[in-house]
RNA sequence: GGAAAUAUUGAGCAAUUGGUUGGCUCACCAGACUGUAAAUCUGGCCUCUUAGGAGCUUGUAGGUUCGAAUCCUUCUAUUUCCA
């Protein structure tokens, strides 16, 4: 199905696997520009535990989506889903093609499968909900979701509270069931996604990730995490690699024991990223090892 | 050399002190996931399986008993104490 329409290739997965190196070397070869879809590189107050490009990386090639907010603002998937897009539309005025890096699963597909539109909902209704939660219990939740919105009831996972409170936040602010704005057909986009994935033996990946949490250790991240402590709370911040040092620091953990939390659940965290990627059956595997003259031959026998 | 204690799945612990089909936590594995996604959640975890079950099991080898992880003996291993 070839199109003449412009490339986006997107470069995806597991955490610590060299994405960003590889991500830089295809951007090079086709004298492009990378926009990232990093579901915590976005936030500027977080350098060393979220592994964002280096300062040198991102004066070769101009990156975006990296460190563009603040942990203070609400950013969801939806809001990146729509600046990236109108990101890419400027982009692809100059470039034939493009390069996306992402471990976050959801990120990438927002971009090349779109999403939904959903009406917005008021953070109180959220608030109240997750409050809700708390004193009551979630099988009250559950409840209303059956009554409210039996097929999604019958489809999603409903111990999962996460899934029943957007479902009922959708219903409560629109009086609609959540599963009527699914969509009925594929998004249109104006570029073609190429996908590149890159892997390793897990032994391989789990050994890439030790070494990487002991040099954020080694370039500062407890220093980083103790500056972030007092907005611990923050969605930004419920991520791997500050989350075990708060515990560290409220005295739950001592700093060996908060390191090899760190590791053990940036090991689980690729091992997510793998399940999601996995049922992406387009993505073409890479390993590692593999060096980047084959990787750009690939893509360059792939791109008109 | 002597005495005692202990031995349950990868690890750590349970099992009304003889009552039947061995449980929990962690680790690990697999999966789900359309605006919290580095989040959140689900399942599996002695073996085989046609997925309904089938078989084996509490260090080892025996014994007692209707019945043993539980009681007795052998051996092995570990730990502690005395020499």
């Amino acid at each position: 199905m070839p199109t003449n329409k412009p490339i986006l290739i997107c470069v995806v997965g597991p955490t610590a696997i060299g994405k960003t190196t590889l991500a830089i070397a295809i951007a090079k070869a086709f004298s492009t520009e990378i926009i990232s879809a990093d579901s915590r590189q976005f936030y500027k107050e977080m350098t060393v535990g979220t592994a964002v490009p280096s300062t040198s990386e991102l004066a070769e090639i101009k990156h975006h989506f990296i460190q563009n907010k603040s942990i203070f603002t609400n950013y969801s998937v939806g809001d990146f889903e729509k600046e990236a897009l109108a990101l890419l539309d400027q982009l692809f005025v100059k470039h034939p093609i493009v390069v996306m890096v992402g471990g976050s699963g959801l990120y990438v597909d927002a971009v090349v499968k779109g999403l939904d539109v959903f009406p917005d909902v008021n953070p109180k209704i959220r608030e109240q909900l997750n409050f809700e939660l708390e004193s009551s219990g979630i099988e009250v939740l559950q409840k209303e979701l059956k009554e409210v919105d039996p097929a999604y009831f019958e489809k999603t996972d409903i111990h999962n509270p996460r899934r029943v409170i957007r479902a009922l936040e959708i219903f409560r602010s629109s009086k609609k069931p959540y599963t009527s704005f699914l969509r009925k057909e594929e998004n249109q986009r104006n570029f073609d996604p190429l996908y590149i994935g890159l892997t390793a033996e897990r032994e391989q990946i789990y050994d890439r990730i030790n070494r990487r949490v002991d040099i954020m250790i080694a370039n500062g991240l407890i220093e980083e995490a103790k500056s972030l402590f007092s907005d611990k709370e923050l969605n930004a911040l419920q991520t791997v690699g500050y989350r075990e040092l708060f515990q560290h620091f409220e005295g739950n953990l001592s700093k060996e024991q908060a390191v090899e939390e760190i590791k053990k659940n940036s090991r689980r965290f690729a091992k997510r990223q793998g399940t999601w990627f996995r049922k992406n059956n387009s993505i073409n595997w890479f390993d590692t090892a593999d060096s980047f003259s084959e990787i750009l031959s690939f893509i360059k026998q792939k791109t008109p």
